[in-house]
RNA sequence: GGGGAGUUUCCCGAGCGGUCAAAGGGGUCAGACUGUAAAUCUGAUGGCACUGCCUUCGCAGGUUCGAAUCCUGCACUCCCCA
């Protein structure tokens, strides 16, 4: 099934900036290609803005090419300035070994599976033997500095107050020799990334052809900004990570379920491997049938199920049945468990609800569902606090055993999609 | 080295001795309308034992019945002249 891969990506919207077409198809008609996209190990966990590389990787695969995915263990030490606007803080070389670690793993499990094989590659096994001299002589002497001013990550960077510093300046030339080492060790010719990687990805072209004589190619793709301009994958309680411990499957779900409908339409030809007939037909049943979420409820399964696999998914989409499913009546204390560690959750012991009973405002603030029990309070005089579906209006309230939806198990809900479970176990002691 | 401007609640930004938990905007949260959408409208938005009390206006002191507002010192930021 391998197909040509530019026009896979071009019908997909994936392509910002490229470099010579023709070259790049012909570079390409032979498979088993070696294509690189990095990855910096900034946390110990990928989120959901690198899932358009992570995509790309994939689909690279599909094409019938191998993917390598670059961890920059050496890069990370210093920080792209790329799309910053401010100096990085550098981490320490624990954190960043820790890091590095758990990417690694996350990246072969979300590749592994596209069947093809897959180099993995860590850019400090390369550049740890080093030395600055030698680097200087080696790969700088090759890169002129109006090359390197010219870059918009530089330029923009100087426009500003707190400009950038020599080391974050120098990060372009470690990439650069990455993408040379890569043609060295894998016979790697073609990097792909976000569009803010281009200035990068050209200074590692222009290196290879002056030091091996090469040809490189490049693409980028867009950057996933949502339809008000901010970045995917970003909420205002923070990123949505692909790690279950960080973001669990159910709220990752959500965030995919909750998208607006132009976003949902762009991130189904950029962020899943359905065939782009099928996404069409999704678009249009999506235009005939607004309500029905088509988009946002396909681009949910097929992500979720990539990153989380069918257990998680199949979490996920219970938990979500329950609660948006309609009416709480039918429930019991088994399906609400299955539900309990995958959603904010809260567990306490039954006597609280014994005599005067629980505050409801310190449910809401020990599920978190409230910030403090102003807040909780608030949420409730205003109408958005639920149990088990029923709004409660007194912020006096207190929960007592009568509450409790089955044996020791209660639903809370602050607003249209905030959840919680309350469970409610018997004293061990 | 000299001169000037600044540091306010999540962010931007008013305030210049009491009526200040501190205008306005953004964000966020809740409500209405909807489709767990967008747009729009409404309300809320430091904490708590909430008609009250406590903590906040760079940091540390001081003046005053009373300070975010005045004085002193310290730290950091920016600008101009060298």
């Amino acid at each position: 099934m391998p197909h040509d891969l530019v026009a896979d990506f071009t019908s997909r919207g994936l392509i910002h900036q490229s470099t010579d077409a023709s070259a790049l198809s012909e570079w390409l008609a032979t498979p088993g290609r070696r294509i690189y996209a990095g990855f910096d190990p900034t946390a110990d966990s990928l989120h959901v803005g690198h899932l358009v590389a992570i995509m790309l990787l994939r689909r690279v695969a599909a094409a019938g090419h191998e993917p390598i995915a670059l961890i920059g263990g050496a890069t990370g030490m210093i920080g792209d300035p790329s799309g910053r606007s401010e100096e990085r803080n550098l981490l320490s070389a624990e954190t960043l070994a820790a890091n590095i670690a758990a990417v690694d793993t996350q990246i072969r499990g979300l590749l592994e599976s596209a069947g093809q094989p897959v180099h993995v590659v860590n850019n400090a096994d390369w550049m740890r033997g080093v030395g600055y001299l030698e680097f200087l002589r080696d790969v700088g002497k090759h890169v002129p500095l109006t090359q390197m001013l010219g870059k918009d990550s530089v330029k923009s960077r100087l426009d500003r107050d707190g400009g950038l510093s020599y080391t974050e300046f120098s990060y372009m030339l470690l990439q650069a020799w990455d993408f040379v080492h890569l043609a060295d060790s894998h016979d790697c010719r073609v990097q792909i990334g976000g569009s803010d990687q281009w200035g990068n990805i050209t200074a590692g072209i222009e290196l290879g052809r002056r030091l091996r004589s090469l040809d490189f190619h490049g693409i980028t793709c867009p950057l996933l900004t949502k339809a008000d301009g901010t970045k995917m994958g970003k909420t205002a309680s923070g990123a949505i990570w692909l790690d279950p411990a960080r973001t669990s499957p159910y709220r990752f779900y959500q965030y995919w379920i909750n998208l607006d409908d132009e976003d949902a339409q762009r991130c189904l030809y950029r962020l899943t491997e359905l065939p782009i007939e099928a996404c069409q037909e999704l678009t249009a049943e999506q235009t005939a049938n607004p309500a029905g979420r088509a988009t946002q409820r396909r681009l949910a399964d097929e992500i979720t199920r990539l990153v989380h696999g069918d257990s998680g998914l199949e979490a996920a989409q219970q938990a979500t049945a329950v609660f948006f499913g309609g009416t709480l009546e039918s429930l019991d204390d088994q399906t609400l468990g299955d539900i309990f560690a995958d959603v904010p959750s809260h567990e306490s012991l039954s006597e609280q609800l014994d005599g005067e009973g629980l505050p409801l405002t310190e449910a809401l603030t020990a599920t978190k569902l409230s910030a403090s029990r102003s807040a909780a309070r608030r949420t409730i005089e205003q109408g958005g606090a639920y149990i088990n579906n029923s709004r409660i209006n007194d912020s006096g309230y207190r929960i007592t055993r009568a509450d409790l939806a089955g044996r020791e198990l209660l639903v809370l809900r602050s607003g249209k999609k905030s959840y919680a479970v309350a469970r409610f176990s018997q004293s061990t002691s």
